[in-house]
DNA sequence: GCCAACGTTGGC
DNA sequence: GCCAACGTTGGC
């Protein structure tokens, strides 16, 4: 069982849409970056992710399980990237804002913070367990 | 294969 | 709207 998190701009994609898909779930595409296709690579059914809205927002607001591992990103005519099926599992209580990560010392080695650019990224289970306390689930 | 130029992302 | 970080492109 490992841990993620994926990042989108709410005006692209929100997590209330994500909800609104239900248990069918939505295809994670447009990824194209490298780095973000191997880790959406390593991903496991069943795997959870933590649902991060850029730009607007900046915060944690869910928990979106993994329902189909990685396959070939249909909008992506070169055939290089992947996608993953993501569906909303659980919002978090309270929003985890990067305000509140930045200012827990035990997260000043999350990715979110040393690679902001970075789309899907892992997050280790030490930092799952503190942002889920943090975000009351 | 190096590196400058350029584009994109995302925080501020 | 600005700019830092970083990926990609293209000339050499």
């Amino acid at each position: 069982m490992a841990y993620w998190l994926v990042k989108s701009e709410p005006s692209v994609w929100s997590w209330d849409q994500q909800v609104a898909k239900g248990a069918k779930g939505e295809a994670w595409t447009g990824v194209r970056n490298h780095s973000a296709k191997l880790h959406m690579i390593a991903m496991k059914k069943g795997d959870s992710a933590f649902f991060y809205h850029s730009n607007e927002g900046k915060e944690i607001v869910g928990i979106a399980e993994i329902i189909r591992e990685a396959y070939p990103d249909p909008t992506d005519e070169s055939g290089k990237f992947v996608c993953v099926d993501l569906k909303a599992d659980k919002k978090l209580k309270t929003p985890v804002t990067l305000v509140a990560v930045k200012a827990e010392p035990k997260l000043a080695e999350m990715a979110l913070l040393k690679y902001s650019r970075l789309s899907v990224q892992p997050v280790m289970a030490d930092e799952w367990k503190l942002i889920c306390k943090m975000g009351g689930v």
